[in-house]
RNA sequence: GGCCCUAUCGUCUAACGGUUAGGACACAUGAUUCUCAAUCAUGCAAUCCGGGUUCGAUUCCCGGUAGGGUCACCA
């Protein structure tokens, strides 16, 4: 068998990152047996279509690295891919449905429709479509139709059967009684097909093999299998089909991430200065594992050791620190040459290509309030067009402390910008209170005596010097460096001291150290 | 509410009926250290509840509970 799957959206919003999981499992079926993976463009409710989101959504996964073989965009031998343009197809899908008995026309009103809804509701009924156009004579359908009253076409399901069906991603056997299916409209009056329609007609003329799709679809598959047997299409020539989890926010305990969760969309992380195969794998592990303990995977990797037998059935809960616990593992694992890279590209071509309104809703939080968000904006700016050299320096002290990019930036700013407004009153500086201005002096002695050109100096001396200051004031040694870090630096966290200091050079060292009294 | 699905440390998960229930993140402690990190070591921590089946149940069955999905001319 060839494998062929398909990820099936409709351009009605911005691609989030269960998107990104759920189209890493279609490409990673399709990849793992040299299968074909199909971006078919489900735009058949025009309502709610939204200007620019298939776009987005294409290019985001893109960036990701789930490329397709075929789609709207790149044509291939099924087109076209825009659901849109085969409207005929479904059409005649529905008539033959119609003709052997598995559908019908209904000419109920939606005035009707939802008074009959109100009316199941009040008497607390399951609420379904009472079946009124299921038995019309033909010459009434003839009368309506020559009236042209719109009319839509339901699927006639049939009455004390068994349905089921085998999903492939919980692994369970689903049955049910199709007395509990409703009619189910398949071609709006508007001519276009719902998705219940579309979706089998074209999962089998596209011969998709492996049907992988959100849970939400689970209620609707007895729908799909009755159209695929007015269809004629047999059980071994349908497609397999499995549903997929939903990841959960923790901030909501059992809750889906809402659409306003800019971090979920497909871009957020990346805005934040998170690696995308850091994203990707942290997304592979949630809802699927492997057969060992093993967590570090490659896109490459992951479609290798990929099996349908890992896939989780229980919704995963989205876990912050694991994210960053990934993102730390490749920001590390980052040649310096690929450090300075990655951190440019985020910089140029995410920080400020990026629609201004996600940078500003990714970048700020509970501590960051706009006007800091915007100081280190334009910090980036800065940075941009500063010296390569010296950027990698600091990059380089960064490495192993950063979570992400954003995150570093806020790590390199005293190397850019002198610190203002320090506070001197921070317990790390308790011990030397009292010592303060006279250590401080003996620091500028130091540094004064120190060579003009920084990359002559000797880290051993350096420290000794530092050292002796320590036992002169009979304080921890620790105490001088730390008076040392908060005047170079500003705070009390920072890369190493002494390279610092040879990257800032020693003017700028002794201009920090005379400043902030 | 009807129908359907799910249930192992706080989180992600492993354990073809037999394990001291394993790993990872987080957390705690220690080592290292000029701070923060990184690294290493150690520790804390789970089979939702109740019945069966079985010599033996995290695993199979039933019931309960909890959570999720769905009940549109949306996908």
């Amino acid at each position: 068998m060839i494998v062929r799957t398909r990820f099936a959206p409709s351009p009605t919003g911005y691609a989030h990152l269960g998107f990104v999981s759920r189209v890493l499992i279609n490409y990673a079926m399709a990849r793992k047996h040299g299968g074909k993976f199909v971006w078919r463009n489900e735009d058949t409710d025009r309502e709610r279509f939204v200007e620019g989101s298939l776009e987005f959504n294409m290019r985001w996964m893109r960036e990701f690295g789930l490329d397709w073989d075929e789609g709207p965009d790149i044509g291939g031998s099924y087109a076209p891919y825009n659901q849109s343009e085969r409207l005929d197809i479904y059409k005649n899908a529905a008539e033959k449905l119609i003709e052997k008995g598995y559908a019908y026309r209904c000419f109920c009103s939606k005035e009707r429709l939802s008074e009959m809804r109100e009316e199941q509701e009040k008497k607390k009924e399951r609420k379904h479509y009472d079946g009124l156009c299921r038995n019309i004579s033909a010459s009434e359908i003839e009368s309506n139709l020559k009236k042209s009253i719109a009319y839509t076409v339901r699927v006639k399901m049939p009455r004390d059967r068994k349905i089921e069906f085998d999903d492939i991603i919980t692994r369970t056997h689903i049955t049910w009684n199709s007395n509990e299916v409703d009619d189910y409209i398949l071609l709006k009056s508007d001519g276009y097909p719902t998705y219940h329609l579309a979706a089998v007609v074209d999962d089998a003329a596209m011969e998709i093999s492996h049907v992988f799709r959100g849970s939400e679809w689970i209620a609707t598959t007895p729908v799909h299998q009755i159209i695929y047997e007015g269809l004629g299409i047999t059980e071994k020539e349908r497609p397999g089909i499995g549903h997929f989890t939903v990841i959960l926010d923790p901030s909501t305990p059992g809750k889906k991430f809402s659409k306003r969760s800019s971090s979920f969309k497909a871009n957020g992380l990346v805005i934040q200065g998170y690696l995308k195969p850091a994203i990707l794998n942290y997304l592979m592990l949630l809802g699927w594992a492997p057969k060992d303990d093993r967590e570090l995977f490659t896109l490459k990797e992951f479609v290798e050791a990929f099996d349908l037998s890992g896939m989780q059935k229980a919704n995963p809960t989205w876990d912050q620190n694991k994210m960053d616990w990934f993102n730390g593992i490749y920001i590390r694992a980052l040649s310096p040459d690929n450090l300075i890279k990655e951190f440019t590209n985020w910089i140029t071509n995410y920080l400020f290509k990026e629609p201004a309104e996600d940078v500003k809703e990714n970048l700020t939080s509970a501590d960051l309030d706009v006007k800091r968000v915007n100081e280190l904006l334009d910090l980036a700016r800065v940075i941009k067009d500063s010296d390569r050299d010296a950027l990698k320096c600091q990059l380089l002290l960064t490495q192993e402390r950063s979570i992400n990019f954003w995150h570093t930036l806020s790590q390199i700013e005293f190397f850019y910008r002198r610190p203002e407004k320090i506070d001197w009153q921070i317990k790390q500086l308790n011990k030397i209170k009292e010592n303060l201005e006279e250590i401080k002096l003996d620091l500028i002695s130091m540094y004064s005596s120190m060579d003009d050109n920084s990359s002559k100096w000797m880290h051993a001396k350096w420290e000794k010097d530092i050292r002796r200051l320590g036992d002169k004031y009979r304080k921890k040694h620790g105490d001088i460096f730390m008076l040392l870090r908060v005047s170079i630096t500003g705070g009390p966290f920072s890369p190493p001291l002494f390279e610092s200091s040879q990257i800032l050079g020693k003017e700028e060292c002794l201009i920090r150290l005379k400043n902030n009294k």
